[in-house]
DNA sequence: TTTGGGTTTGCCAAGCCGTC
DNA sequence: GACGGCTTGGCAAACCCAAA
């Protein structure tokens, strides 16, 4: 059998579906950036890795994941006996070296959190369509799509305080993670406000709640573009974490109604961006 | 225990097409 | 022409793990 073939089998049994397509296509394209044939990738040499790196258009962060696939394409090879070990790590050491030729780092971009103002001017333009209840379930939740893909009214209820929490079984979370969050905004009014816009829209899930979620980006995507506001759907959850932290819940709290598998992600992402803001903000009262 | 870098996977953008 | 659905590849968020 094929050796990509072989590997393709590999990877359908120890990864999720898109990482297999990511990894195949790194390695299709591969193959014709250097007009390979696929049973030559097992005489690839360093000067082959090169001239893919210097020739493609890909991004930093593309690059980086076409050559992860590579080496973990040469790893599986090596590991069954396909190849010499010391023909992998000559691979693998190419690959290091490209990397440092090309300074390839994932650039992280800062979380935005949706202000006030540009929250008032999504809102105006989706009033009254089914957008808006779908907004506010993202701005009050935090849900991510793919949660939200799955959502239907049993996985809401309501506790003795009289707001709604969400709760998430492992199998519709991404990283197969139990969570519970509560549904609340950026102060106790609109909080409450929403709740009882919430219990109505949960009498028909469907016809209030339901939008597919292609449709949702794209719409997304163009209002943003309409409005010139820069926000996707993650806006909304980036802005419900920003809520909570503003309202002093702790990051342990905020980890777990996030759905962050461990705090760091909670601090470094979300904290990190909030000292900013902090500074900003004394900055701004000195000022006055 | 912390941190930096690598890996995995969900999200977004763009383009095409159909419908009104 | 405007709007919405679908597909696909690239981008970036989030997680994981080894080294310090």
């Amino acid at each position: 059998m094929e050796l990509l073939e072989l590997w393709r089998r590999h990877l359908e049994k120890t990864k999720s579906e898109r990482t297999t397509i990511t990894y195949l296509n790194a390695i299709n394209s591969f193959l014709r950036k250097l007009q390979l044939p696929s049973h030559k990738l097992v005489e690839v040499s360093s000067a082959d890795l090169y001239q893919y790196a210097d020739s493609s258009e890909l991004s930093p962060a593309s690059l980086l994941t076409h050559f992860s696939a590579l080496r973990h394409f040469y790893r599986f090879l090596a590991r069954r006996g396909y190849i010499e070990k010391e023909k992998y790590s000559e691979i693998e050491e190419t690959i290091e070296d490209i990397k440092e030729d090309y300074g390839l780092k994932v650039i992280h971009r800062k979380p935005k959190a949706l202000s006030k103002s540009e929250l008032e001017k999504i809102f105006q333009k989706v009033k009254g369509s089914k957008y808006e209840n779908v907004y506010k379930l993202f701005l009050y939740s935090g849900v991510r799509l793919s949660e939200y893909k799955n959502l239907s009214s049993d996985h809401f209820f309501l506790d003795k305080s009289g707001i709604y929490w969400l709760h998430l079984p492992a199998e519709i979370t991404k990283r197969k993670k139990e969570r519970i969050a509560p549904l609340i905004g950026p102060t106790k009014e609109e909080t409450f406000r929403f709740t009882q816009e919430l219990s109505r829209w949960l009498e028909d899930y469907d016809a209030n709640l339901r939008v597919k979620a292609g449709s949702l980006q794209v719409y997304t995507n163009r209002l943003s573009k309409r409005l010139g506001i820069d926000f996707s759907l993650h806006s909304f959850r980036h802005t419900y974490i920003t809520n909570l932290i503003n309202q002093g819940f702790p990051a342990e709290l905020v980890k777990e109604f996030a759905g962050h598998a461990n705090v760091k992600t909670t601090i470094d992402i979300y904290y990190r961006f909030n000292q900013e803001r902090a500074k900003a903000l004394v900055d701004e009262f000195l000022k006055r």
